[in-house]
DNA sequence: GCCAACGTTGGC
DNA sequence: GCCAACGTTGGC
């Protein structure tokens, strides 16, 4: 099986890569994941061992932080169903969920964080889709040469 | 805070 | 099935 790339943005302000690394065995669901394209990514697509660069967006610098890799493949988000959660989701059908999530373990969080801009400045990085236009996805995927390109620049070693 | 670019909703 | 209105994302 060939194992894939991944790039998941989060807000730092909701969930950083520092609440991730003090999470338990660094490791959490990705919850919350609402739009269908993004949905397919994780459902049908995300196998446990491939690897997932953590992006922090909405903040200053917007910025590759670290990567992980995948250790649950996709099963329900329990948040779809609860009133009180920021993502409940009134229309789901507890027979046929249609949200779904995977658990994620941190690897490494980079020495140098890999800025927006920086990566713009980087031609053998101008076909990510995080640059293209309009992009709006919180799961995305990446090529192993952008994946490779992406931790040589964050210096991780 | 602004706003472009989307995705979703709902009337018809 | 169309499409206008609305809500959200996310860079700047």
């Amino acid at each position: 099986m060939v194992k894939k790339y991944w790039l998941v943005k989060s807000e730092p302000a909701e969930f950083s890569i520092e609440d991730l690394a003090q999470s338990k065995n660094k490791t959490t669901c990705w919850d919350g994941v609402r739009n269908y394209q993004a949905r397919n990514f994780i459902r049908d697509e995300m196998k446990i061992g491939d690897e997932v660069l953590f992006y922090h967006s909405n903040t200053d610098p917007n910025a590759v932080v670290g990567y992980c890799k995948v250790v649950k493949e996709t099963y329900t988000d329990h948040t779809q169903f609860d009133p009180d959660n920021k993502h409940y989701f009134p229309k789901a059908n507890p027979e046929n969920p249609p949200w779904v999530m995977v658990d994620i373990k941190l690897v490494k969080m980079f020495k140098n964080r890999v800025t927006l801009s920086a990566i713009k400045e980087n031609y053998k990085l101008k076909d990510m889709k995080l640059v293209q236009r309009g992009n709006r996805l919180s799961v995305m995927p990446v090529t192993n040469k952008e994946f490779d390109e992406i931790l040589k620049m964050g210096n991780i070693n």
